[in-house]
DNA sequence: TTCATCAATGCACACGTGTGCATAAGGAGA
DNA sequence: TCTCCTTATGCACACGTGTGCATTGATGAA
């Protein structure tokens, strides 16, 4: 059994109150006794029991995160950037997987609300409107990352998808594409909704035309699946000369189909994926994507979390609730001048 | 405030100890209160403080993970495998990442200590020796993953990367090489040390020499690190016809390398990872590896971490504290015979 | 009817920490 | 010396849940 402030009071020959405000205030005990105290706590190798206190104080200093999956290399280095705000302020991290699955979303809603932590951020992308919604009923400040259903939940940060999309579009344009494809996720709910309308903005004021079976969706966001649908973007007449993909973990997929079709990239197709994760730099040919500053969403997400907590003891902030953050577009070797028509 | 069996005691015109009692064993309890009492609880929607029963039962049902990465998917993969496990065994899990960081590790360390968690799983290739002895004398059962420093804990999972080096090596030799370099990172400590024992035993074993600039290391496992790495192998005299990667990031960034040093892989050199993460199989060529069985490391390092806490419970287990998982050679397109010496 | 048995429930305390209030000691001012 | 104020410390209760023990009421056996 660990040793508690009780231990250390018998030790001194104080009572546990002088320990417990030894240790926490030091403004209502004697120096002295302070110090000695201190001494005694260190030297038993004394740790505080969060547990206890969270109890007496209904404070965790804990703060939960919902993902859809850890191994998503997106994700993780958003994980990074909430890792960085929230130790920054003294919080530790619960995190939780969904997998899509909608019973594991159940669990870790409930389980969040059990172990009483103070907030939570999702990221999930394909997070249910009704497990949200019991968050917020029981008075879980939360903050929602890439505004999956941002309209059932008061805060939100997230990237300028539209923005970010028509940027890589134009990109295409100006090098004379005009017959673009869009490869999007279905899983991917409102992001990949955004993505396919700052597509289709741009190519709507540049007068081109996007014919129905240009947009192709597939369900999930694993290379392999990329790579499969290759296939079906060959087989289109007139092929496409550029398809935008949903993500890099897709693109890169995409880029492994046209190897395997015997497609050049760029000189026959060019291809484009979105987030610049680590290993779209080391494609062959290395990606042109857009970078979305994964890091500092993560960070503004878990510091708005924590300013919401602060607001609650009183203060109500006066913050905008939802935030929206720019990317730059990344040109790389995979997209190029469309060969002959 | 949350709502507490009182207010369900209240409401329902008993005591809190039967309230207690009826969501828990409802054998000391009437079937009709009982019944009232879930309905009630149901209705109020009510959830068990978690810091409140962990506080009575000195059992937070909470699992330590310590990860030098968030965001690199060869941990990712384990972690999926270890919130597997986990969750079949009704325990969450606190994950932090050390960053290859002391100060941080120091932190993850009290932190946990301070939740009183139940146990403690590192992942993380640069876990101090001395955190570690921290953890151990303050009764915590420890499993690591990797047997980084196992001699100094009493339980771990490993994958014999011995094996699985030397079976790379020798499908190298199969294939005529001769003149083979290893590429290591000097941050994961006894990995990168197990991985060129196997290279170098084969070696010995089929008469090679390895000449001592053959094994190079850098330090971490970013893929830029491996491509700059190349323009060391490149400049060796004789250069070696093929780099065996400590691991698949290192191997991607390496074949980016050779790209742009106009080096053919397979052609003029032969290129192999280790981990067989997603990416490895969408390189251009893709990348011949070691398949680590992940997913199973991280759930039988979870399994046996659970069972360790039930044995705590009286029974000693008779199991044994040290476990070796055996993964598969996985030949690609980035080995090949040799070219002209 | 009386007593033993058993099921159902309440009472009271415990877990480790924090805190309002009371108390004790000490010093300063009259 | 007495009063007032400050400083240091202890007492006792609280947080929400779990549990040993006592209590109550009912049932069955003699």
């Amino acid at each position: 059994m660990a040793i508690t402030i009780k231990d250390i009071a018998k030790r001194a020959g104080v009572s546990h109150s002088t320990v417990s405000r030894a240790l926490r205030v030091n403004r209502l005990v004697s120096s002295e006794t302070a110090r000695r105290i201190h001494d005694i706590a260190q030297e038993m190798g004394y740790r505080p029991s969060a547990v206890a206190r969270s109890l007496k104080t209904n404070r965790t200093q804990v703060l939960g995160v919902i993902v859809s999956s850890i191994s998503d290399p997106f994700f993780g280095e958003i994980l990074n950037g909430i890792e960085a705000s929230a130790q920054a302020g003294g919080y530790s991290l619960f995190i939780a997987a969904s997998q899509h699955d909608p019973i594991k979303e159940r669990q870790i809603v409930q389980t969040m609300m059990e172990q009483r932590t103070e907030g939570v951020i999702i990221c999930s992308s394909s997070f249910s409107p009704e497990h949200g919604r019991q968050l917020l009923s029981y008075g879980f400040p939360v903050v929602v990352v890439n505004h999956q259903g941002s309209e059932s939940f008061n805060y939100s940060i997230y990237h300028d998808d539209i923005d970010g999309s028509s940027q890589i579009t134009r990109h295409l344009i100006s090098l004379g594409h005009k017959r673009i494809a869009y490869l999007g996720n279905s899983q991917s709910g409102r992001t990949t909704q955004d993505r396919l309308r700052g597509f289709l903005d741009a190519m709507a004021e540049a007068h081109l035309e996007v014919p129905e079976n240009y947009v192709h969706h597939v369900e999930g966001g694993e290379p392999l699946l990329g790579a499969e649908s290759v296939r079906y973007f060959a087989r289109l007449t007139p092929r496409p000369t550029a398809i935008i993909c949903f993500n890099d973990m897709l693109a890169i997929g995409v880029l492994k189909g046209c190897e395997q079709s015997g497609l050049r990239v760029p000189e026959d197709i060019s291809v484009t994926g979105f987030d610049n994760i680590t290993y779209s730099a080391f494609t062959t040919p290395s990606l042109t994507t857009f970078d979305q500053p994964k890091f500092s969403i993560g960070q503004e997400a878990a510091q708005l979390l924590l300013d919401l907590l602060q607001a609650e003891d009183g203060i109500i902030p006066d913050m905008p609730n939802v935030k929206v953050l720019k990317g730059k577009l990344l040109v790389r070797g995979s997209t190029g001048i469309p060969g002959e028509v």
